[in-house]
RNA sequence: GGCUAGGUAGCUCAGCUGGUUAGAGCGCAGCACUCAUAAUGCUGAGGUCGGGAGUUCAAGUCUCCCCCUAGCUACCA
């Protein structure tokens, strides 16, 4: 390869807010392969991340558990690094943004800003909790939307009829801290203005720091016209004090970029970055490369504001943010109720880091793809491909060296079929650097499938039972152990451990050189298991640990299932009817407001049904046997709304809840998934 | 609503600037082998490429419409 690069990596910082799930592992575990990579390539790689450690959030986090903000982002931290560690993420410094260097190098940016007029300052008006003494985001206030009139919405948009709003016009608006109701309230703020930089950033965007659809996406915003960059917020806030102001502090998305500045400086500070000249990576016309891994949801802020900031005060723009998406369990979104939120910590409880580095790469790609965890196709990949193939390879041909006495020969058996492996070098080696993980691991299988393919066609073990054949089963064995070195060495940045543990076998190092050597006439050591199989038992297990009760859990499993699950034959599907016929009826969502018993009734419920907008419906239901009223409060369930109101014997009922099963306590009511809405029409 | 992506075999995904019978891995079925962590090899079944219309000699690949999924829609972190 070329000369030694110089080259500065980040991941974004987790927020100090709560633990680190599987989703942060897909940013990590990319980065961290990306970086490894470079390093056994033999570049100077420097990774960094931190803590992201101020604002509200953390400060009203802080107050719940009663601690100090320094104390609660103390224990994240030391929580977030345990995490990564144990998923092999090999930071060179892991810091937050609640320190020294962070606090002295956003003062300094942001009075570089200042001194070049490029801060505006003006009143805005805001709610403001006055019990709490705070003034409140928009996603702080709640309260009756003013259009729609959808109850309990946040104070910037309705999720009922999507309309836009300021906190301030909801009705009944109150603070979720407090519950109180805020009032108005004006400050001055600071902001950054962002609009003088719309050339530079159309052309930034496009100048290959970003993928396509990066920029695309940005060009909607660019063209559309940018605002100022709010980057001050009020006391009380845990955050920097702003330099020249009084009871302001730094908006926390400002001092989180400069973060990675911090993280970087503090390590050139320390014995292991001596080495390493801060300048030399964030002056202007610095000629060390950086690397930026963000997830897509915090694009704005790393290829708009920061570009502008950096380039404004005298630094250098990032020379790739690197944007990737987000990950969904079995398909969907990680879910609590299901036990797809599966923290970092849980995982390691029941599973090997190294199955999910490989099955985190073999769905990587540069793109902003979402990429999916499927725990069937997790179990199995990871056997097949890691134990079944790769591993495969040096625990079936590692015996016959050793029976020899566990010297290779120096006799390349089939130079054909080693010089394939040594050809997919550049090819493999390009992949990593582009990102492309998925492709890169499908070219090593396919590397690892020939080895396997050569060795069933030799047979070493046939061979081995006729007398003279000894060198030519040495022979091929030894191409065998070489295709598996081949193989380690394009997946050492995927598996550390394992290839630590090859190494170790193979009696010699793993370094990725541009002309990989063969590894003749020398003296390996016993083959012993590389890495065990997935146990599927222990994907279920972890999964059950990460279900998260519903607060308001069933208050009993559905009773026992009916041995005989032939419902279709008692009650046979009824006659065809068209669709004009079914859309007659008016099924809609319905939020069970109130239950309770009706006085002198053996099998009713009266039902308070919310339609929202303040609609409710009076409905009585026979279903006393199967549900306790207390239970049924503040569920989501399904009614018909259309139903012909009718005269029972305890009052009106207006409509129907719609529920299935035989009877008795055996009586299951609808309840749609998570999202649904009172008011929504069933279709 | 607007925008950005995506919708290809049971599962996870490739398919570049349109061009012969649409591919891979896993899974599945059969056979073989028995060195190997019930690993491996061979063979095979399986897809009207979300739906519809259009352009073209030719469309998974281009255009339009529709449906579905995810995300974004900045001062939320």
């Amino acid at each position: 390869m070329s000369e030694a690069r110089n080259i500065l990596v980040t991941s974004a910082l987790p927020y100090a807010n709560g633990s680190i799930h599987l989703g942060h592992m897909v940013e990590t575990v990319q980065t961290d392969i990306w970086v490894r990579f470079q390093k056994q390539r033999g570049h100077n790689c420097t990774y960094v991340c931190a803590d992201d450690a101020h604002g509200t959030a953390i400060m009203l986090r802080a107050e719940q558990l009663g601690l100090d903000p320094e104390q609660q982002i103390a224990q994240v931290n030391e929580e977030h690094q345990t995490d990564f560690s144990g998923f092999l993420i090999g930071f060179d410094n892991f810091y937050s943004t609640h320190s020294p260097e962070n606090q002295r190098l956003s003062s300094e940016i942001y009075k570089t800003l200042k001194a070049k007029g490029k801060i505006a300052e003006r009143s805005i008006t805001q709610a403001y909790d006055e019990e709490k003494g705070l003034f409140l985001a928009d996603r702080y206030v709640k309260g009756t939307c003013p259009k729609c009139k959808a109850a309990d919405q946040y104070g910037d948009n309705c999720e009922a009829c999507s309309a836009t709003y300021s906190p301030m016009d909801l009705i009944d608006p109150i603070s979720v801290h407090s519950g109180t109701r805020p009032v108005p309230k004006e400050s001055k703020h600071l902001f950054f203005k962002l609009p003088e930089y719309t050339e530079f950033l159309k052309q930034w965007t496009r100048a290959g720091h970003l993928q396509d659809e990066v920029a695309n996406k940005l060009s909607e915003w660019l063209e559309g016209g940018l605002k100022e960059w709010d980057i001050s917020r009020d006391a009380p806030y845990f955050g920097f004090e702003i330099p020249g102001e009084k009871d302001k502090f730094f908006y926390v998305w400002l001092d989180a970029p400069i973060g990675y500045m911090a993280s970087f400086e503090n390590f050139c500070n320390s014995p292991e970055g001596a080495h390493l000249n801060f300048d030399d990576y964030w002056k202007q016309d610095s000629q060390c490369e950086l690397y930026h891994f963000i997830g897509k949801d915090i694009v704005n802020f790393h290829a708009l504001f920061w570009p502008a900031i950096l380039k404004e005060t005298g630094h250098r723009t990032p020379t790739k943010v690197c944007v990737h998406g987000f990950l969904t369990v079995d398909g969907k979104k990680m879910s609590k109720s299901r036990g797809t939120f599966v923290n970092a910590s849980t995982y390691l409880k029941h599973l090997n880091p190294e199955y999910l580095r490989y099955y985190y790469a073999t769905k990587l790609t540069g793109g902003v793809d979402d990429i999916d965890l499927n725990t069937d196709d997790f179990v199995q990949r990871v056997n097949s491909d890691l134990v079944g193939k790769v591993i495969n390879i040096a625990s079936r041909t590692a015996k016959f060296i050793g029976k020899a006495g566990g010297e290779l020969s120096s006799n390349i058996a089939d130079p054909e079929l080693w010089q394939k492996f040594v050809d997919a070098n550049a090819s493999i080696a390009e992949l990593y650097e582009q990102r492309e993980f998925s492709k890169a691991m499908r070219e090593i299988m396919a590397l690892a499938d020939a080895a396997n393919e050569y060795i069933a066609a030799q047979a070493p073990w046939s061979l081995a039972k006729q007398e003279g054949n000894e060198q030519l089963v040495q022979d091929v064995c030894t191409l065998g152990i070489n295709c598996f070195k081949v193989l380690m060495t394009y997946l050492k940045p995927v598996l550390p451990n394992t290839a630590t543990a090859s190494e170790a076998f193979l009696n010699s190092p793993l370094p990725w050189p541009e002309h990989i050597e063969f590894l003749g006439a020398h003296q390996i050591n016993t083959f012993k298991p590389l890495m065990s199989r997935v146990d599927a038992d222990k994907v279920k297990a972890m999964i059950e640990e990460s279900v998260e009760l519903a607060p308001k859990a069933n208050p009993e499993p559905a009773a026992v299932a009916s041995a005989d699950n032939d419902w279709l034959s008692k009650e046979p599907i009824a006659d065809e009817i068209t669709f004009d016929d079914f859309a007659k009826v008016d099924l809609r969502i319905v939020l069970i407001a109130n239950a309770e018993h009706v006085e002198g009734a053996s099998k009713l419920l009266r039902l308070t049904l919310d339609l929202g907008n303040g609609e409710t419906r009076n409905v009585f239901a026979g279903i006393k046997s199967a549900y306790k009223p207390e239970d049924l409060i503040g569920k989501h369930t399904v009614m018909v709304a259309n139903l012909k109101p009718r005269k029972m014997k305890f009052g009106m009922s207006e409509g129907m809840v719609l529920a299935a099963g035989p009877g008795k306590s055996e009586l299951y009511i609808l309840e749609p998934n998570d999202g649904a809405q009172p008011g929504m029409r069933v279709m």
